[in-house]
DNA sequence: ACGGATCCATACCTGGATCCTG
DNA sequence: CAGGATCCAGGTATGGATCCGT
Protein backbone atom coordinates (compact mmCIF):
# COMPACT_ATOMS: atom_id res chain seq x y z
CA UNK A 1 0.00 0.00 0.00
CA UNK A 2 2.96 2.12 1.37
CA UNK A 3 4.41 1.31 -2.54
CA UNK A 4 1.15 2.41 -4.60
CA UNK A 5 0.78 5.48 -2.92
CA UNK A 6 4.39 6.43 -3.55
CA UNK A 7 4.28 5.22 -7.28
CA UNK A 8 0.65 7.55 -7.77
CA UNK A 9 2.53 10.12 -5.67
CA UNK A 10 4.92 10.50 -8.51
CA UNK A 11 2.76 10.62 -11.45
CA UNK A 12 1.36 13.86 -9.65
CA UNK A 13 2.40 17.08 -12.01
CA UNK A 14 3.31 14.96 -14.79
CA UNK A 15 1.53 15.14 -17.91
CA UNK A 16 -0.83 12.61 -19.76
CA UNK A 17 1.94 13.17 -22.88
CA UNK A 18 4.75 12.98 -20.84
CA UNK A 19 3.01 9.31 -18.84
CA UNK A 20 2.10 8.70 -22.77
CA UNK A 21 5.47 8.39 -24.36
CA UNK A 22 6.94 6.90 -21.37
CA UNK A 23 4.54 4.01 -21.87
CA UNK A 24 5.11 3.96 -25.62
CA UNK A 25 0.96 5.24 -26.77
CA UNK A 26 0.14 7.19 -29.10
CA UNK A 27 -3.18 9.97 -27.91
CA UNK A 28 -5.44 10.64 -30.37
CA UNK A 29 -6.27 14.00 -31.00
CA UNK A 30 -9.81 14.26 -30.35
CA UNK A 31 -10.33 13.59 -26.60
CA UNK A 32 -13.68 12.54 -27.56
CA UNK A 33 -12.47 9.74 -29.35
CA UNK A 34 -10.01 8.81 -25.71
CA UNK A 35 -12.81 9.05 -23.49
CA UNK A 36 -11.17 6.53 -21.63
CA UNK A 37 -6.82 6.81 -21.86
CA UNK A 38 -6.27 9.01 -18.91
CA UNK A 39 -7.72 5.90 -16.72
CA UNK A 40 -5.97 3.41 -19.03
CA UNK A 41 -2.51 5.31 -18.46
CA UNK A 42 -3.04 5.54 -14.79
CA UNK A 43 -3.67 1.60 -14.67
CA UNK A 44 -0.86 1.01 -16.55
CA UNK A 45 1.79 3.30 -15.17
CA UNK A 46 0.88 1.83 -11.66
CA UNK A 47 0.83 -1.93 -12.77
CA UNK A 48 -3.09 -2.15 -12.24
CA UNK A 49 -4.41 -5.21 -13.27
CA UNK A 50 -5.93 -4.75 -16.94
CA UNK A 51 -9.40 -5.11 -17.40
CA UNK A 52 -12.40 -8.08 -17.48
CA UNK A 53 -11.55 -9.68 -14.50
CA UNK A 54 -13.91 -9.07 -12.00
CA UNK A 55 -10.91 -8.36 -9.32
CA UNK A 56 -9.80 -4.81 -7.84
CA UNK A 57 -7.47 -2.95 -9.69
CA UNK A 58 -4.88 -3.92 -7.10
CA UNK A 59 -6.03 -7.26 -6.25
CA UNK A 60 -3.57 -8.24 -3.58
CA UNK A 61 -4.66 -4.59 -1.61
CA UNK A 62 -8.27 -4.84 -2.51
CA UNK A 63 -7.96 -1.18 -4.03
CA UNK A 64 -9.75 0.22 -7.10
CA UNK A 65 -8.36 2.91 -9.22
CA UNK A 66 -10.42 5.79 -10.19
CA UNK A 67 -9.36 8.92 -12.40
CA UNK A 68 -11.43 12.07 -12.06
CA UNK A 69 -11.20 15.22 -14.78
CA UNK A 70 -11.30 18.12 -12.71
CA UNK A 71 -11.12 21.80 -13.68
CA UNK A 72 -8.77 24.41 -12.77
CA UNK A 73 -9.91 24.24 -9.15
CA UNK A 74 -9.88 20.39 -8.36
CA UNK A 75 -13.26 20.67 -9.06
CA UNK A 76 -14.24 17.24 -10.53
CA UNK A 77 -16.15 17.68 -14.31
CA UNK A 78 -17.71 14.82 -14.09
CA UNK A 79 -19.65 11.83 -12.18
CA UNK A 80 -17.84 8.96 -11.45
CA UNK A 81 -18.79 5.53 -13.40
CA UNK A 82 -18.77 2.97 -10.76
CA UNK A 83 -20.82 -0.41 -12.10
CA UNK A 84 -23.15 -2.15 -14.26
CA UNK A 85 -26.12 -3.25 -13.83
CA UNK A 86 -26.50 -6.74 -14.32
CA UNK A 87 -30.46 -6.20 -14.87
CA UNK A 88 -31.70 -9.68 -14.33
CA UNK A 89 -29.73 -10.53 -11.00
CA UNK A 90 -29.65 -7.45 -9.41
CA UNK A 91 -32.73 -8.77 -7.70
CA UNK A 92 -31.14 -11.38 -5.72
CA UNK A 93 -27.93 -9.12 -4.33
CA UNK A 94 -27.77 -7.58 -1.02
CA UNK A 95 -25.74 -4.62 -0.73
CA UNK A 96 -22.77 -6.07 1.70
CA UNK A 97 -22.13 -8.40 -1.09
CA UNK A 98 -23.35 -5.53 -4.23
CA UNK A 99 -20.58 -4.86 -6.73
CA UNK A 100 -21.08 -1.06 -6.05
CA UNK A 101 -20.49 -1.95 -2.48
CA UNK A 102 -16.97 -3.92 -3.02
CA UNK A 103 -16.35 -1.52 -5.99
CA UNK A 104 -15.94 1.74 -3.54
CA UNK A 105 -14.56 -0.22 -0.17
CA UNK A 106 -11.41 1.25 -0.87
CA UNK A 107 -10.38 3.57 -3.67
CA UNK A 108 -7.04 5.16 -4.87
CA UNK A 109 -8.57 8.63 -6.96
CA UNK A 110 -6.37 10.03 -9.16
CA UNK A 111 -7.66 13.82 -10.05
CA UNK A 112 -6.68 15.11 -13.50
CA UNK A 113 -7.35 18.47 -14.99
CA UNK A 114 -9.26 18.39 -18.03
CA UNK A 115 -8.01 21.80 -18.90
CA UNK A 116 -5.97 22.03 -21.45
CA UNK A 117 -8.84 20.11 -23.43
CA UNK A 118 -5.72 18.23 -25.65
CA UNK A 119 -5.32 15.17 -23.62
CA UNK A 120 -1.55 15.35 -24.03
CA UNK A 121 -1.66 18.08 -22.23
CA UNK A 122 -3.61 17.48 -19.11
CA UNK A 123 -1.97 17.47 -15.82
CA UNK A 124 -2.10 14.64 -13.32
CA UNK A 125 -3.08 15.89 -9.57
CA UNK A 126 -2.48 14.26 -5.97
CA UNK A 127 -3.65 10.86 -5.58
CA UNK A 128 -6.17 10.68 -1.92
CA UNK A 129 -6.17 6.86 -0.84
CA UNK A 130 -10.02 6.59 0.85
CA UNK A 131 -12.29 4.88 2.19
CA UNK A 132 -16.04 5.25 2.65
CA UNK A 133 -16.86 6.68 6.48
CA UNK A 134 -19.76 5.19 8.31
CA UNK A 135 -21.88 8.24 7.60
CA UNK A 136 -21.37 7.91 3.83
CA UNK A 137 -21.68 4.38 3.66
CA UNK A 138 -25.13 4.31 4.67
CA UNK A 139 -26.08 6.77 2.41
CA UNK A 140 -24.43 5.00 -0.51
CA UNK A 141 -26.20 1.88 0.89
CA UNK A 142 -29.45 3.97 1.05
CA UNK A 143 -29.33 5.20 -2.47
CA UNK A 144 -28.20 1.37 -3.51
CA UNK A 145 -31.55 -0.07 -2.06
CA UNK A 146 -33.56 2.17 -3.58
CA UNK A 147 -32.18 2.04 -7.13
CA UNK A 148 -31.57 -1.80 -6.92
CA UNK A 149 -35.07 -2.01 -5.45
CA UNK A 150 -36.99 -0.47 -8.23
CA UNK A 151 -34.53 -2.55 -10.82
CA UNK A 152 -35.41 -5.59 -9.27
CA UNK A 153 -39.45 -4.74 -9.11
CA UNK A 154 -38.87 -4.44 -12.86
CA UNK A 155 -39.48 -0.80 -12.98
CA UNK A 156 -35.70 -0.22 -14.50
CA UNK A 157 -37.04 2.12 -16.80
CA UNK A 158 -38.48 3.96 -14.35
CA UNK A 159 -35.82 5.33 -12.60
CA UNK A 160 -33.92 8.41 -14.01
CA UNK A 161 -31.02 10.24 -13.10
CA UNK A 162 -31.83 12.48 -10.40
CA UNK A 163 -32.86 9.48 -7.80
CA UNK A 164 -30.18 8.89 -5.18
CA UNK A 165 -28.41 11.16 -3.38
CA UNK A 166 -24.45 10.17 -3.74
CA UNK A 167 -25.56 7.24 -6.14
CA UNK A 168 -26.98 7.55 -9.63
CA UNK A 169 -28.07 5.27 -12.20
CA UNK A 170 -27.63 6.28 -15.82
CA UNK A 171 -27.33 4.50 -19.42
CA UNK A 172 -24.06 2.79 -19.93
CA UNK A 173 -24.12 1.72 -23.28
CA UNK A 174 -22.80 2.36 -27.10
CA UNK A 175 -26.10 4.12 -27.89
CA UNK A 176 -29.59 4.42 -27.28
CA UNK A 177 -30.32 1.46 -29.13
CA UNK A 178 -28.44 -1.03 -27.42
CA UNK A 179 -30.78 -3.23 -25.55
CA UNK A 180 -30.11 -5.86 -22.73
CA UNK A 181 -32.39 -7.87 -20.78
CA UNK A 182 -33.94 -6.44 -17.66
CA UNK A 183 -36.47 -7.93 -15.24
CA UNK A 184 -40.22 -7.01 -15.83
CA UNK A 185 -43.27 -6.71 -13.25
CA UNK A 186 -44.10 -10.04 -12.10
CA UNK A 187 -41.51 -12.08 -13.27
CA UNK A 188 -41.34 -11.21 -16.70
CA UNK A 189 -38.49 -10.18 -19.15
CA UNK A 190 -38.38 -7.15 -20.84
CA UNK A 191 -36.09 -5.70 -22.94
CA UNK A 192 -34.24 -2.46 -21.80
CA UNK A 193 -31.26 0.19 -22.55
CA UNK A 194 -28.20 -0.95 -20.26
CA UNK A 195 -27.23 0.98 -17.20
CA UNK A 196 -24.67 1.80 -14.91
CA UNK A 197 -24.48 3.15 -11.09
CA UNK A 198 -22.38 6.40 -10.80
CA UNK A 199 -21.12 8.32 -8.32
CA UNK A 200 -22.78 12.14 -8.27
CA UNK A 201 -19.74 14.76 -8.71
CA UNK A 202 -20.98 16.81 -5.79
CA UNK A 203 -19.62 13.62 -4.01
CA UNK A 204 -16.72 12.96 -5.43
CA UNK A 205 -16.04 17.33 -5.06
CA UNK A 206 -15.84 16.31 -1.06
CA UNK A 207 -13.63 12.56 -1.31
CA UNK A 208 -10.91 15.02 -3.30
CA UNK A 209 -11.17 17.91 -0.96
CA UNK A 210 -10.58 15.33 2.03
CA UNK A 211 -13.97 16.21 3.69
CA UNK A 212 -15.02 12.18 3.27
CA UNK B 1 -41.57 -24.72 -46.79
CA UNK B 2 -42.00 -25.76 -50.30
CA UNK B 3 -40.77 -22.55 -50.99
CA UNK B 4 -38.04 -23.20 -49.12
CA UNK B 5 -36.92 -26.60 -50.86
CA UNK B 6 -37.72 -24.93 -54.45
CA UNK B 7 -35.23 -21.99 -53.69
CA UNK B 8 -32.14 -24.99 -52.30
CA UNK B 9 -32.44 -26.93 -55.03
CA UNK B 10 -32.56 -24.48 -57.08
CA UNK B 11 -28.51 -23.80 -55.98
CA UNK B 12 -27.78 -27.33 -57.03
CA UNK B 13 -25.04 -27.69 -59.48
CA UNK B 14 -23.59 -24.12 -58.77
CA UNK B 15 -20.65 -23.32 -57.49
CA UNK B 16 -19.75 -20.89 -54.42
CA UNK B 17 -18.01 -19.32 -56.99
CA UNK B 18 -20.97 -18.30 -58.65
CA UNK B 19 -23.01 -17.87 -55.65
CA UNK B 20 -20.30 -15.23 -54.11
CA UNK B 21 -20.51 -12.77 -57.30
CA UNK B 22 -24.09 -13.06 -57.49
CA UNK B 23 -24.15 -11.95 -53.64
CA UNK B 24 -21.15 -9.77 -54.47
CA UNK B 25 -18.74 -11.32 -51.41
CA UNK B 26 -15.28 -11.59 -52.20
CA UNK B 27 -13.74 -15.29 -51.27
CA UNK B 28 -10.38 -15.39 -49.92
CA UNK B 29 -7.95 -17.32 -51.78
CA UNK B 30 -7.12 -19.43 -48.86
CA UNK B 31 -9.79 -22.16 -47.46
CA UNK B 32 -8.03 -22.63 -44.26
CA UNK B 33 -8.96 -18.56 -43.72
CA UNK B 34 -12.83 -19.34 -44.78
CA UNK B 35 -13.71 -22.13 -43.11
CA UNK B 36 -17.33 -20.59 -42.30
CA UNK B 37 -17.31 -18.83 -46.07
CA UNK B 38 -20.08 -21.67 -47.52
CA UNK B 39 -22.18 -22.16 -44.71
CA UNK B 40 -22.34 -17.90 -45.06
CA UNK B 41 -23.36 -17.89 -48.61
CA UNK B 42 -25.91 -20.72 -48.66
CA UNK B 43 -27.76 -18.79 -45.70
CA UNK B 44 -27.82 -15.51 -47.61
CA UNK B 45 -28.69 -17.11 -50.23
CA UNK B 46 -31.54 -18.67 -48.82
CA UNK B 47 -32.03 -15.60 -46.57
CA UNK B 48 -31.52 -17.41 -43.29
CA UNK B 49 -31.54 -15.09 -40.26
CA UNK B 50 -28.34 -14.09 -39.71
CA UNK B 51 -26.11 -14.80 -36.78
CA UNK B 52 -26.24 -14.02 -33.21
CA UNK B 53 -30.20 -14.87 -32.28
CA UNK B 54 -31.02 -18.33 -30.61
CA UNK B 55 -33.32 -18.82 -33.34
CA UNK B 56 -33.45 -21.26 -36.22
CA UNK B 57 -32.23 -20.15 -39.28
CA UNK B 58 -35.40 -20.04 -40.91
CA UNK B 59 -37.12 -19.20 -37.83
CA UNK B 60 -40.87 -19.06 -38.70
CA UNK B 61 -40.63 -22.92 -40.17
CA UNK B 62 -38.62 -24.10 -36.98
CA UNK B 63 -36.04 -24.97 -39.67
CA UNK B 64 -32.01 -25.44 -39.26
CA UNK B 65 -29.61 -25.16 -41.82
CA UNK B 66 -26.35 -27.36 -42.33
CA UNK B 67 -24.01 -27.36 -44.90
CA UNK B 68 -21.69 -30.26 -45.13
CA UNK B 69 -18.41 -30.77 -47.18
CA UNK B 70 -18.71 -34.00 -49.24
CA UNK B 71 -15.88 -36.24 -51.23
CA UNK B 72 -16.45 -36.79 -54.74
CA UNK B 73 -19.17 -39.49 -53.57
CA UNK B 74 -21.00 -37.30 -51.36
CA UNK B 75 -19.44 -38.68 -48.55
CA UNK B 76 -18.84 -35.97 -45.78
CA UNK B 77 -15.52 -35.15 -44.81
CA UNK B 78 -16.04 -33.70 -41.84
CA UNK B 79 -18.09 -34.19 -38.45
CA UNK B 80 -21.15 -31.45 -38.30
CA UNK B 81 -21.01 -28.36 -35.85
CA UNK B 82 -24.29 -28.83 -33.56
CA UNK B 83 -24.13 -26.09 -30.81
CA UNK B 84 -21.74 -24.72 -28.00
CA UNK B 85 -21.87 -26.12 -24.77
CA UNK B 86 -22.44 -23.38 -21.36
CA UNK B 87 -20.50 -25.68 -19.12
CA UNK B 88 -22.50 -23.78 -16.08
CA UNK B 89 -25.90 -24.36 -16.97
CA UNK B 90 -25.87 -27.40 -18.85
CA UNK B 91 -26.54 -29.34 -15.76
CA UNK B 92 -29.79 -27.93 -15.08
CA UNK B 93 -30.55 -28.80 -18.78
CA UNK B 94 -33.24 -32.05 -20.09
CA UNK B 95 -32.65 -33.58 -23.59
CA UNK B 96 -36.21 -32.76 -24.03
CA UNK B 97 -35.71 -28.81 -23.93
CA UNK B 98 -31.76 -29.17 -24.79
CA UNK B 99 -30.33 -26.88 -27.55
CA UNK B 100 -29.11 -29.81 -29.37
CA UNK B 101 -32.44 -31.34 -29.54
CA UNK B 102 -34.19 -28.18 -30.61
CA UNK B 103 -30.97 -27.68 -33.54
CA UNK B 104 -31.71 -31.27 -34.67
CA UNK B 105 -35.26 -31.10 -34.61
CA UNK B 106 -35.63 -30.00 -38.20
CA UNK B 107 -32.62 -29.56 -40.53
CA UNK B 108 -31.77 -28.47 -43.87
CA UNK B 109 -28.59 -30.57 -45.20
CA UNK B 110 -26.69 -28.82 -47.97
CA UNK B 111 -23.46 -31.08 -49.08
CA UNK B 112 -20.65 -29.45 -51.22
CA UNK B 113 -18.52 -30.65 -52.59
CA UNK B 114 -15.04 -30.03 -50.81
CA UNK B 115 -13.08 -30.86 -54.55
CA UNK B 116 -11.52 -29.01 -55.62
CA UNK B 117 -9.88 -27.23 -53.00
CA UNK B 118 -10.57 -24.37 -53.93
CA UNK B 119 -13.28 -22.51 -52.31
CA UNK B 120 -14.77 -20.25 -56.15
CA UNK B 121 -14.89 -24.09 -57.33
CA UNK B 122 -16.40 -26.32 -54.84
CA UNK B 123 -19.96 -27.33 -56.59
CA UNK B 124 -23.06 -27.54 -54.28
CA UNK B 125 -25.26 -30.40 -54.47
CA UNK B 126 -28.33 -31.66 -53.56
CA UNK B 127 -30.08 -30.45 -50.45
CA UNK B 128 -32.18 -33.01 -48.13
CA UNK B 129 -34.98 -31.69 -45.85
CA UNK B 130 -34.06 -34.08 -42.17
CA UNK B 131 -35.95 -34.88 -39.13
CA UNK B 132 -34.47 -37.68 -37.10
CA UNK B 133 -36.47 -40.90 -36.94
CA UNK B 134 -37.22 -42.01 -33.49
CA UNK B 135 -34.49 -44.51 -33.78
CA UNK B 136 -31.86 -41.98 -34.20
CA UNK B 137 -33.42 -39.89 -31.49
CA UNK B 138 -33.12 -42.23 -29.30
CA UNK B 139 -29.08 -42.72 -29.85
CA UNK B 140 -28.94 -38.71 -29.97
CA UNK B 141 -30.92 -38.44 -26.35
CA UNK B 142 -28.71 -41.34 -25.37
CA UNK B 143 -25.42 -39.69 -26.43
CA UNK B 144 -26.53 -36.10 -25.07
CA UNK B 145 -27.57 -37.71 -21.83
CA UNK B 146 -24.41 -39.07 -20.96
CA UNK B 147 -21.92 -36.50 -22.70
CA UNK B 148 -24.47 -33.67 -20.69
CA UNK B 149 -24.23 -35.59 -17.24
CA UNK B 150 -20.67 -35.91 -17.39
CA UNK B 151 -20.44 -31.96 -17.84
CA UNK B 152 -23.23 -31.48 -15.55
CA UNK B 153 -20.68 -33.59 -12.68
CA UNK B 154 -18.24 -31.72 -13.30
CA UNK B 155 -15.85 -33.72 -15.30
CA UNK B 156 -16.19 -31.98 -18.49
CA UNK B 157 -12.32 -32.35 -19.08
CA UNK B 158 -12.64 -36.43 -18.99
CA UNK B 159 -14.71 -35.87 -21.84
CA UNK B 160 -12.63 -36.90 -25.01
CA UNK B 161 -13.45 -37.13 -28.77
CA UNK B 162 -14.40 -41.32 -28.37
CA UNK B 163 -17.62 -40.78 -26.60
CA UNK B 164 -20.87 -40.82 -28.00
CA UNK B 165 -22.57 -43.41 -31.18
CA UNK B 166 -23.65 -40.16 -33.04
CA UNK B 167 -23.06 -37.32 -31.01
CA UNK B 168 -19.81 -36.38 -29.80
CA UNK B 169 -18.28 -33.44 -27.60
CA UNK B 170 -14.93 -31.75 -28.64
CA UNK B 171 -13.46 -28.69 -28.44
CA UNK B 172 -15.46 -25.28 -29.81
CA UNK B 173 -11.95 -22.29 -29.29
CA UNK B 174 -10.06 -20.32 -30.91
CA UNK B 175 -7.09 -22.12 -29.80
CA UNK B 176 -6.08 -24.31 -27.08
CA UNK B 177 -5.59 -21.47 -24.45
CA UNK B 178 -9.00 -20.62 -24.43
CA UNK B 179 -10.82 -21.11 -21.30
CA UNK B 180 -14.66 -20.45 -20.24
CA UNK B 181 -16.35 -21.27 -16.35
CA UNK B 182 -17.08 -25.14 -16.15
CA UNK B 183 -18.61 -26.82 -13.82
CA UNK B 184 -16.08 -28.43 -11.34
CA UNK B 185 -16.91 -31.46 -8.65
CA UNK B 186 -18.67 -30.76 -5.86
CA UNK B 187 -20.77 -27.30 -7.20
CA UNK B 188 -17.17 -25.64 -7.40
CA UNK B 189 -16.33 -24.00 -10.59
CA UNK B 190 -13.42 -24.66 -12.59
CA UNK B 191 -11.55 -22.97 -15.74
CA UNK B 192 -11.79 -25.62 -18.76
CA UNK B 193 -11.71 -25.29 -22.36
CA UNK B 194 -15.22 -24.25 -24.60
CA UNK B 195 -15.82 -27.04 -26.00
CA UNK B 196 -19.42 -27.90 -28.48
CA UNK B 197 -21.38 -30.80 -29.63
CA UNK B 198 -20.62 -32.30 -33.31
CA UNK B 199 -22.13 -34.95 -35.11
CA UNK B 200 -20.21 -37.63 -36.06
CA UNK B 201 -19.22 -38.12 -39.77
CA UNK B 202 -21.02 -41.80 -39.84
CA UNK B 203 -24.16 -40.24 -38.85
CA UNK B 204 -24.51 -37.27 -41.54
CA UNK B 205 -23.35 -40.05 -43.91
CA UNK B 206 -26.51 -41.68 -43.51
CA UNK B 207 -28.80 -39.01 -43.45
CA UNK B 208 -27.53 -37.78 -46.91
CA UNK B 209 -27.74 -41.27 -48.56
CA UNK B 210 -31.38 -41.10 -47.06
CA UNK B 211 -31.11 -44.02 -44.66
CA UNK B 212 -32.17 -42.02 -41.77
C1' DA C 1 -8.99 -41.31 -39.41
C1' DC C 2 -10.40 -38.57 -36.25
C1' DG C 3 -9.71 -36.06 -31.93
C1' DG C 4 -7.82 -32.01 -30.69
C1' DA C 5 -6.66 -27.45 -32.62
C1' DT C 6 -7.81 -23.75 -35.11
C1' DC C 7 -9.91 -19.69 -38.33
C1' DC C 8 -13.38 -15.76 -39.18
C1' DA C 9 -17.27 -12.69 -38.03
C1' DT C 10 -20.60 -10.60 -35.20
C1' DA C 11 -22.66 -9.40 -31.02
C1' DC C 12 -22.61 -8.52 -26.27
C1' DC C 13 -20.64 -7.24 -21.95
C1' DT C 14 -17.63 -4.84 -18.95
C1' DG C 15 -14.50 -1.46 -17.81
C1' DG C 16 -12.05 2.90 -19.00
C1' DA C 17 -14.90 7.14 -18.98
C1' DT C 18 -16.50 12.02 -21.25
C1' DC C 19 -19.67 14.41 -24.52
C1' DC C 20 -23.42 17.49 -25.33
C1' DT C 21 -27.95 19.48 -25.72
C1' DG C 22 -32.25 21.09 -24.01
C1' DC D 1 -25.71 21.76 -15.66
C1' DA D 2 -26.61 17.34 -15.34
C1' DG D 3 -29.27 13.56 -17.34
C1' DG D 4 -29.23 11.05 -21.28
C1' DA D 5 -26.11 9.78 -25.12
C1' DT D 6 -22.01 8.26 -26.64
C1' DC D 7 -16.80 6.53 -27.67
C1' DC D 8 -13.00 2.87 -27.45
C1' DA D 9 -10.69 -1.50 -26.15
C1' DG D 10 -10.64 -6.04 -24.83
C1' DG D 11 -12.61 -10.23 -23.61
C1' DT D 12 -16.17 -13.75 -24.04
C1' DA D 13 -19.82 -16.19 -26.37
C1' DT D 14 -21.87 -18.02 -30.28
C1' DG D 15 -22.39 -19.40 -34.93
C1' DG D 16 -20.33 -20.45 -39.52
C1' DA D 17 -17.17 -24.52 -39.72
C1' DT D 18 -12.45 -27.03 -41.46
C1' DC D 19 -7.49 -28.01 -40.54
C1' DC D 20 -3.93 -31.24 -39.48
C1' DG D 21 -0.66 -34.16 -36.76
C1' DT D 22 -0.28 -38.51 -34.45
Amino acid sequence: LAELLLRAGALAERTLGELASALGVLLPDDPRRGKGIPGQLIERALGAAAGGAPVPDFEALGVELKTVPTDENGRPRESTFVCSIAALEIQHEEWESSRVRKKLRHVLWVPISAEPAELAARRIGVPRLWRPCPDDEAVLRADWEELAGLCGAGAIDEISGTRGRFLQVRPKAADSRARTFAQGPDDTTISALPRGFYLRACFTARILKGES
